[in-house]
DNA sequence: ATAATTATTTAGTTTTGTCTAAATTATATT
DNA sequence: AATATAATTTAGACAAAACTAAATAATTAT
C-alpha cells in the first residue's frame, strides 16, 4: 500500500476527528485539514478503493481495520519525532508539532524503531498523548479531566486538548507545561474562569476558553 | 522561495553534476534522477522562471547563484541526517542514503541547525562528503585520489564516488569503510584489478570498477 | 557536404490534488 | 407538510509533475 502524503493526511485526520467509532463528516474533515468539502469528497472516493475507508454517500467516513493500522502508524512517528525535538534538540512543545507534520511522512520501520528506542521507547509524546508502539497498540490516554470540570484542588497537567501554537506558547509563557503541579485557589461563576497558582510563581486567572483544553489529573 | 520536493530534488541533481561550473545536460538530469529528458525540459523551464537556473534551449543547464545556495542547504540536511542515522541510530553507510533522500526536504532552519549541533557539528558525512555549514560553506573534499590511480602502499579510505547501495554493501561485507587502512599488494595490468590486504583479514581483489569508485589517501 | 546518429524540445495525455459554482440531499423550523 | 437552511456531492477547471510519440536541432561519421 503506497500512499501519497496527502493520502496519509487525510487518514491521520480522520482518525483523529473518529475518535474511537465515530463515523466523521465531510465537513468537519475539511475544516480540520484547512481544504473544502469538494476535495474531501474527491479524497473519500479513492481512499474508499483502496479500502482505508467506508464510505457511502452522504453517510459519513469511517476508517476500515486496515485504514486504521496505518493512522497508528503514521501517529507513531509524528509522536516520536516531536519527542526527538524536545528530548534531544531542546524545542519546547509548541514547536514541534508543525516539523513532525513532515517527519511523519518518512516511511522507513526500520527508522521508526530505532527512533523509538533511541528515545527509551517514549509512551507519551510532549502533548502527554499515547504512542502506539511498533505493533499498532496504544494505552488509552490516561485518566484525566479538563481543568473546568476538575473537583480536587492539587492537580497535575496531563495534556492539552488543542495542539495550537498559540495556545501552548501561552501556556508556556505563564510556566504550565506536562508535569506542572497547579492548585486551584478559586473559581469564578460568572464567567467560568479558574484562579490557579503554580509554587515559586504568582497566582493567574485562566479563562474558560483555556480551561477547557487543559487536561489535569490530581495528585 | 516555496520550492516543491520535485523542484528541490532537481536543484540538488544538477547541484551534483554541474560539480563546480560545468553545464550540465538535459539527458544527464534525467538519467540522474531517473526520469525522461522531456520531464527535465518541462521542469527547466519552471526553474528558469524561479531564477533559480541559467536556461537557453540547448544550452544546458547551470544553477545561479540563488539555485546554488538552496542547493547547499538541500545537501546540508541530506548529509546531516546521514550522520545522525549512522552515528546515533546505528545505521550502517549503504542504507542511510535513501532515507536521508525524504529527510532532506523537512525545510526547518532551526532543526537543521539544532541537529548539527545535537551532532557535534561534523564536517563530513558516513560517505566521507563534506557538510555545508549553516552559511553554505563547504570544504573542497580532502585530497584524495582513486584507489586505481593511487600510488602509496598504505592508504586511508577517504570516499566512494557511488552511493549505490549494492556496492556500499559488497564493500561493506569485505570490511571496507570509511577510515579502513588498507595495504595494496599487488596491480594486475591484464584487467587492473588490485590486491589489497586489511589488518587481521584475509587478501581480497578488487575490480578497476570498484577501484575507480574508492577514494584513498596515503597514511 | 551529406547523411546518420544523438540530444533536446514540443505536443498532447495522464494522474493527483486542489478549487469554484451549481445541483442535490439531509436536517431544522415554522 | 411545506419551507428554509445546512451539508454534501457533482461538474468543470486548473496546476504540478510525469509520460509517449513526433518534430527539430546539434553533433558525428562518411
Ligand atoms: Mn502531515
Ligand atoms: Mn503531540
Ligand atoms: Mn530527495
Ligand atoms: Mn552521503
Amino acid at each position: 500500500m503506497n500512499l501519497t502524503i496527502a493520502e496519509e493526511n487525510y487518514i491521520k485526520s480522520i482518525y483523529k476527528l473518529q475518535d474511537g467509532t465515530n463515523s466523521v463528516s465531510t465537513n468537519s474533515i475539511a475544516y480540520e485539514l484547512d481544504t473544502k468539502p469538494a476535495s474531501v469528497t474527491d479524497m473519500a472516493k479513492k481512499l474508499k478503493e483502496k479500502s482505508l475507508i467506508e464510505y457511502e454517500k452522504y453517510q459519513g467516513i469511517t476508517l476500515t481495520h486496515e485504514g486504521k493500522k496505518i493512522a497508528l502508524q503514521i501517529v507513531r512517528r509524528h509522536r516520536l519525532w516531536e519527542c526527538f525535538l524536545v528530548d534531544k534538540l531542546g524545542f519546547s512543545w509548541e514547536e514541534v508539532h508543525e516539523i513532525a507534520e513532515d517527519l511523519e511522512h518518512v516511511r522507513s520501520e526500520k527508522l521508526t524503531n530505532r527512533l523509538s528506542e533511541f528515545l527509551g521507547n517514549p509512551s507519551t509524546d510532549p502533548h502527554g498523548d499515547p504512542i502506539p508502539d511498533a505493533n499498532g497498540k496504544i494505552n488509552k490516554p490516561r485518566s484525566s479531566v479538563s481543568l473546568d470540570k476538575a473537583t480536587a484542588k492539587r492537580l497535575e497537567i496531563a495534556g492539552v486538548s488543542d495542539q495550537s501554537t498559540s495556545l501552548l506558547e501561552f501556556l508556556n509563557a505563564k510556566g504550565i507545561r506536562l508535569g506542572t503541579h497547579i492548585e486551584v485557589i478559586e473559581r469564578y461563576d460568572f464567567d467560568n474562569s479558574v484562579e490557579i497558582k503554580i509554587k515559586n510563581q504568582p497566582a493567574l486567572t485562566l479563562s474558560e476558553q483555556v480551561s477547557k483544553t487543559i487536561q489535569v489529573r490530581p495528585i
